[in-house]
RNA sequence: GGGCGAAUGGCGGAACUGGUAGACGCGCACGACUCAAAAUCGUGUUUCGCAAGAAGUGAGAGUUCGAUUCUCUCUUCGCCCA
């Protein structure tokens, strides 16, 4: 036989056809087995696959494919996320309208996607744009707004006041619009939401239950719904207004004696006695230029308009501190009003500062005595509460805001209460490309749901992108709509594409249902998503959705009950790359520099010198990407996904390189080579085995990479892979029999199948190989391998023998002593003490 | 400011519950093949030392027969929240 070059452009095609053709990953319900259900977030259509997207599905192919392989009946499907505002500015720059844009860049992106031999059942393709995706979820909508569970409220919203239109809090760059650059105006808008806040603490106390996630992930949506223990209190008022008292909300009440000020937000109710003062307006538009983010609120300059109302301490009635409107107090956390104690809160320090407010020490830290007083910084830290009457002497802050809280219950004056930083899900979007919500108004503004027979709403086709604003707003013929005789005016706001995504997994069990998003039976079966796969980006909300959207959709329904879509949580790293400039500053592309001994980096076309810049995750605007396509055509998909896992744990970020690409691609020649030596020796058709260390070999390796697999420590498989290429290769330089050798390569081609499908699966087909079920190892073969022991004297490490497993204590030693190598280190007659640890180590004391 | 995590050769990274530190890959060096180069194959590659040996996992301490692993203090970096 001669060797001929592996071609992966033919043998990597011919596969794709075959599963194409036979249907290899149509998934159907099937009761006699286990499922496994393998999840990768979906893609948003842009146009082309990233390196991302490459990492992130490689990682749940090569699962899937060896759950696969292992029994279960594995659904593993894929779609498109496919509203959203990309569409939207690239139809407008392009002159096309977003359906045909997106309905494009799928296309194109479902080839790339397939060239990458993925085990994907694309009869089930979705896509999130399309009506038969978009009908069902105007029906949620509908069956949530029933449960109450949806609800209209005015809410402030980032407006842009030149592009007329509402921004998202990451398109406000610096107080200003991403594209107009105009400085971002904060504006009340009635919007819809979702009552996520109503399921809080559910969905805290479910985090327990998810053991297969990131702790990380966990640790982020625990601190984002931010469950807090405090008090609310209420503060007697005195002053012009017709208020007598103001409620608060405070975690910290054992501070009271530190009281100097009462903030409001300047939402506050109280506020509409302000409305005519031109002072508090002036104020007011003052500070809607800073943002409606804690981080912005946070950052930005604390201010406030002083009120002439005084407030009194509940605790020392004699003490008569002012009222302020201040620009950090939030109208959605507590009650939109809190007590300031300069002393031992920063921010109310900074405000109490610039305001010439007292400053009262009350908590000293644990090695101050009481005579301690904050001076140039807040103490906000744990201590002994100090110059607090009564309260003096308590640990601060746990045992003193129990005690405090205790008190003021008694009094009546407060009452202990449970905090959630957590607010609802505002899903209302001034936007054309995404899903119509399913409503329209009277001229009263009545909310009439549009009825079920007339769902889908669907959005208009020939919209005028060029105008300002939501698009919706002008299409009057759309926008009336005639339910039972009365007129009314559809909303034209869409919704967020976060709710798109917070069901798509349900769509997968069931994607061509008509009358429901899903079929129970379905989803019985395949719920909940076994393994679930993508980027850390979105551990808090994308996540914290789904989770939502599976408690609404079972809350009052007695046929429907799940609460965590996602058993198994992973979050791979993300695919970086140098980055290049100019001597200009200008951004370069790894495809315009060249590389001189590995170091000296100079610019392709003229030679000019190349600033070599971090390693950073691969993005447009810093020209650092590196095109998929192109790695598949020069080196192929099995060589692309063999390198994307082999340099870092898929949960760390990667860095890519071309010399790492290059030596995988050489890997698989290297394998197709000795495959080729494999075949022409089991042609020759020894008689016997030269000994039995083949199997042992195979045994080995099977069991190593079966738990790294199970580990996802997919970089340590393929250290794996090289290593019995290097065993094999030695190997077959022995005369072995045919049973010998075909039985034990076909296992170890069989554990390539997840990770490089096209090459093992032809591979296999070479052998005669009708295998397809995971080798497993064999315990008893791994009895007989010897293993080593390290010897020790003293505790440093003289030498190491052989033995086989399990055997005792004093054959241990007499081995080592009549090794004369380390026999030299030790007298018999020294040695104090033997400490033998089985089949690992003689550590021997002297 | 708070929370979480990380730090191991020239580089990416291995080392299961405390038991051979540096698997595997990249890079580099040398050798073979070649008129030569590329490709390929082989050997070597933590540091110091000819060697025996010694030192060594961000720094410093501690627990232990034994610490990359556990505890404490510190430094730097990353991510999230503020």
């Amino acid at each position: 036989m001669t060797s001929q070059r592996y071609n992966f452009k033919v043998v990597e095609e011919k596969w794709q056809k075959y599963w194409e053709k036979n249907k290899t990953f149509h998934t159907k319900i099937d009761k006699t087995k286990e499922k496994f259900y393998c999840l990768e977030m979906f893609p948003y259509p842009s146009g082309k696959i990233h390196m991302g997207h490459v990492r992130n599905y490689t990682i749940g192919d090569v699962l899937a494919r060896y759950k696969a392989l292992r029994g279960y009946n594995v659904l593993h499907p894929m779609g498109w996320d496919s509203f959203g505002m990309p569409a939207e500015n690239a139809a407008r720059q392009n002159n096309l309208d977003p359906q045909t844009w997106t309905e494009t860049n799928i296309n194109n992106m479902k080839n790339q996607l397939k060239k990458l031999g993925l085990s994907i059942d694309w009869d089930r393709e979705i896509s999130t744009c399309s009506k038969d995706y978009y009908k069902h979820q105007q029906m949620f909508f509908l069956e949530l707004l029933k449960k109450k569970l949806v609800f209209r409220k005015e809410n402030y919203v980032n407006w842009d006041p030149v592009d007329e239109t509402v921004l998202a809090n990451e398109q406000v760059i610096d107080g200003k619009g991403w594209r107009s650059g105009a400085v971002v105006e904060r504006k009340k808008l009635n919007q819809w939401f979702f009552n996520i806040s109503k399921f809080s603490q559910d969905l805290l106390d479910g985090l327990d239950k998810l053991d297969k996630w990131p702790n990380k992930v966990k640790t982020m949506q625990k601190n984002w719904i931010g469950k807090s223990f405090g008090c609310e209190i209420d503060f007697k008022i005195e002053g012009s207004l017709p208020i007598s008292k103001i409620k608060c909300f405070t975690t910290r009440p054992d501070t009271l004696f530190g009281f100097s000020f009462l903030a409001l937000s300047m939402d506050h109710e109280i506020s509409k006695f302000y409305k005519d003062s031109a002072e508090f307006l002036k104020f007011r538009e003052e500070c809607s230029k800073t943002g409606t983010t804690e981080e912005a609120i946070a950052v930005g300059e604390k201010i406030g308009f002083k009120t002439d109302l005084l407030a009194i301490n509940p605790l020392n009635p004699k003490q008569k501190v002012p009222v302020f409107f201040a620009n950090f107090v939030l109208m959605d956390y507590g009650f939109g009003a809190v007590f300031g104690c300069p002393a031992h809160d920063q921010r109310d320090f900074d405000f109490a500062k610039k305001y010439n407010l007292k400053i009262n020490t009350v908590v000293r830290p644990y090695d101050q005595d009481d005579d301690f007083r904050v001076s140039s910084e807040a103490f906000p830290g744990s201590g002994i509460l100090i110059n607090s009457d009564f309260l003096n002497g308590l640990d601060a802050p746990e045992k003193s805001t129990i005690e405090t809280i205790k008190y003021l219950e008694e009094k009546k004056i407060g009452k202990k209460q449970i905090n959630f930083r957590l607010k609802d899900w505002g899903v209302s979007r001034q936007r054309y490309w995404g899903c119509p919500i399913p409503v329209a108004y009277d001229e009263a503004g009545n909310v009439y749901p549009i009825p079920e027979k007339l769902l889908p709403v669907e959005l208009p086709k020939n919209i005028n992108l060029k105008g300002k604003g939501n698009p919706l707003d002008d299409m009057q013929d759309w926008k009336e709509i005639k339910i039972d005789g009365k007129k009314l005016k559809r909303e034209t706001d869409t919704l967020d594409t976060f709710v798109c995504s917070s069901w798509y997994y349900l769509r997968f069990c069931s994607p061509k249902e008509l009358d429901y998003g899903f079929n129970k039976d379905d989803v019985d079966y395949w719920m909940p998503v076994d393994q679930y796969i993508g980027g850390i980006e979105h551990a808090i909300l994308h996540l914290l959705y789904s989770r939502f959207f599976m408690r609404a959709l079972s809350h009052q329904n007695s046929n429907f009950n799940l609460d965590e879509p996602f058993e198994g949580l992973f979050t791979q790293g993300m695919v970086c790359h140098e980055t290049y400039k100019d001597t200009e500053n200008n951004w370069l592309s790894p495809d315009d520099v060249v590389s001189i001994d590995g170091k000296k980096y100079l610019k392709k076309d003229n030679s000019k010198s190349v600033l070599v810049g971090p390693s950073e995750s691969m993005s447009k605007s810093k020209k650092n990407t590196i095109d998929p396509e192109n790695i598949i055509s020069n080196y192929g998909a099995d060589a692309a996904r063999l390198f994307i896992l082999s340099d870092s744990p898929p949960e760390k970020d990667v860095q890519w390189s071309e010399e790492g690409m290059e030596s995988s691609f050489k890997f698989v020649l290297k394998l197709w080579n000795l495959n080729t030596k494999i075949l022409s020796e089991i042609d020759k058709n020894h008689e016997k085995d030269s000994d039995n260390n083949f199997d042992k070999i195979t045994n080995r390796f099977l069991k190593d990479i079966t738990n790294n697999i199970e580990q996802f420590s997919y970089n340590k498989i393929i250290a794996n892979l090289y290593e019995i290429y290097s065993s094999l290769s030695n190997e077959i330089l022995k005369p072995y029999k045919k049973q010998t050798l075909s039985k034990n390569y076909e296992k170890i081609l069989i554990t390539m199948l997840p990770i490089i499908p096209h090459f093992s699966n032809e591979c296999l087909e070479l052998l005669n190989s009708k295998a397809s079920s995971w080798p497993d190892h064999d315990e008893d073969v791994l009895k007989e391998e010897l293993i080593i022991i390290v010897v020790q004297i003293n505790g440093k490490k003289r030498g190491l023998i052989k033995t086989k497993p399990d055997v005792s204590e004093e054959n241990v030693f007499n081995q080592i002593n009549k090794d004369e190598k380390l026999k030299k280190f030790f007298k018999e007659g020294d040695i104090k003490k033997r400490i033998y640890v089985k089949n690992k180590l003689m550590n021997i004391l002297i």
